[in-house]
RNA sequence: GCCGACGUAGCUCAGCUGGUUAGAGCGCCUGAUUGUGGAUCAGGAGGUCCCCGGUUCGACCCCGGGCGUUGGUACCA
């Protein structure tokens, strides 16, 4: 056996990937639960498609060549490129598309799952992780984008983020795109008006300074690295700069502030009017201005959104090796009303929002809202006599089939090895049947949290061997024993 | 993509102007306790000092390259 050591593999995961082990895939698992129970009050209708799509519907190629774009993992077959989704938006304009007629009209579903994106991996940013969508497509209704914003105050609401920890920033891609009308920026003019948006992209990172230097001659950061800027006029500038600090508290005054600043042009005023019905509609929602406000700054990139953009941001402050900072985007969304219109030439209105299922659940534990307490193990059969197993497998089929979760051990080490067992498996109660037990025909019944409580009183080991946290129960009454148990830590007498 | 920092036990980290047996805490294992986890005490195991090459009598330490992690920046559906 030994020479062969070059040749073993080592275990790991490719870059950006993980493994995910029991607590947080049980936290995942209840996030997806209360969001799906949050979309479907609103009539989403759940859909799933597949990890892969030809690349036509991602619409990611390089143009030259017909090679994908980097930013997605692609693989070929028989000619054919094919990559792994990068969003849900995009497979779900490909099922508009596709089954048109078949569905209703409008058409709500939500989706989700894993997408996957070939790009450097940051601190909490992976190449696969999980997005929870919901789109309305098919109306160009304000209501469905007043309705995002609901959708997303309660769910954040109902996975115990408050009031004043989170805030939804609301913007309008037709108001950015009246203001830079204003300044009479030309249309796809050396990409302009790319840039201009880009900075205004990076207010909250960069500050007004930052933001003032790549509107005008560019900017260089501490790193040395220098990004050019959009090499606007002074007047320009400040014009825009104005756009930007337009932000207050109450959000009719913002539309009115932006009505001036778009001045003149068309599709300012046109998205400040979609503004204002928006307002009205969140009002008509109870959605106060300590949960929802108009801010100019939000962009979303300069996707493929074409009105209303919707932004929620955790406001709370989280200690990450002694450094606070803020938690930061984990939704975004948006209305996209030429997105369907890639395929079949009808132009589909549609709007929708992105949760970032991962970067919330980080969230929730740092804020330590996880539901810990639900992350118990089994029910621990130990196991002395190892001739009676069938004994032991009878204990354990009456506990499961009474629907307790339960698990006989099934290791070959000692009683000693098996409790520190039942301990690692956050097991809460285990039961015990030796010599004695089979003789006297009853069961102890060891309550393991108790006795972790008990413990940290306990000082010698005299009454450390005493096991008051033990209850012996005649065999008919094991199912019964264990249920008083379990229901007395349901009762809050486990709490600390 | 560009610039920088870092990479020592399972984890968090110490260490050395380059000198031959590399340390701590926590965790893990064993025993004190013929049938009792979590407390206490006593022992013990565990390391290619990221990888490859170079300099040197000698490298964990210096140099080059690679890989990985991380901070900033760019791009971002």
């Amino acid at each position: 056996m030994s020479g062969q050591d070059a040749e073993r593999p080592t275990p790991r995961v490719p870059r950006g990937f993980r493994d995910l082990f029991a607590a947080d895939l049980v936290a995942r698992r209840e996030m997806l639960a209360t969001l799906v129970e949050v979309y479907e009050r609103y009539g989403f209708e759940p859909l799933d498609t597949p990890a892969l799509e030809y690349v036509e519907t991602l619409g990611k190629f390089l143009p030259e060549s017909d090679t994908p774009d980097g930013g997605v993992f692609a693989l070929r077959e028989d000619e054919e490129w094919m990559a792994m989704r990068y969003d849900l938006t995009a497979p779900l304009s490909r099922v508009v598309a596709q089954y048109g007629n078949q569905l209703t009209s409008p058409y709500r579903r939500y989706q989700m799952g894993p997408v996957w994106r070939q790009e450097k991996p940051g601190p909490g940013r992976y190449r696969e992780f999980y997005q929870c969508d919901f789109d309305t497509v098919g109306t160009e209704s304000m209501v469905a984008d007043a309705e995002i914003c609901s959708v997303v105050a309660n769910s954040f609401e109902a996975l115990g983020i408050g009031r004043g920890e989170y805030i939804l920033k609301v913007n309008n891609r037709k108001v950015l795109n009246g203001v830079l009308d204003a300044i009479a920026l030309p249309e796809d003019e050396g990409g302009q008006r790319l840039a201009v948006l880009r900075a205004i992209d990076k207010l909250d990172r960069l500050g007004g300074d930052g933001v003032r230097g790549l509107l005008g001659k560019g900017r260089m950061d501490p790193s040395g690295d220098y990004t050019g800027g959009a090499d606007l006029s002074s007047e320009q500038i400040d014009i825009v700069m104005g756009y930007l600090e337009a932000t207050v508290e109450d959000r009719t005054r913002v539309c009115a502030r932006l009505r001036e600043l778009v001045g003149s042009s068309e599709v300012g005023a046109e998205g400040v009017r979609e503004l204002e019905e928006i307002h009205e509609l969140l009002e008509a929602m109870d959605l106060g201005s300590d949960q929802v406000v108009f801010d100019p700054s939000v962009v979303r990139g300069l996707a493929y959104y074409t009105g209303p953009v919707v932004e929620g941001v955790l406001t709370f402050e989280v200690d990450e090796d002694g450094a606070r900072r803020e938690f930061g985007s984990v939704i975004g969304g948006g209305r996209y009303d030429s997105l369907v219109e890639r395929f079949t030439g009808a132009k589909i209105p549609a709007t929708g929002a992105s949760i970032g299922v991962d970067r919330l659940l980080t969230a929730l534990k740092a804020l330590g809202r996880q539901r810990a307490d639900r992350s118990q193990g089994p029910v621990i059969i130990t196991v002395f006599e190892r001739d009676r197993m069938a004994d032991y497998q009878r204990m354990a089929n009456d506990l499961r089939v009474a629907g307790i979760a339960t698990e006989l051990y099934l290791g070959t080490k000692g009683f000693r090895a098996q409790l520190k067992y039942a301990d690692k498996r956050h097991s809460p109660v285990a039961v015990i049947a030796g010599s004695n037990e089979f003789e006297s025909g009853e069961i102890t019944l060891k309550d393991l949290r108790l006795g972790a409580k008990l413990s940290k009183t306990i000082k010698d080991r005299e009454a450390w061997t005493e096991q008051p946290a033990q209850v012996a129960v005649p065999r008919a009454e094991l199912v019964a024993g264990v249920k008083q148990l379990l229901e007395r830590h349901a009762n809050g007498g486990d709490q600390d």
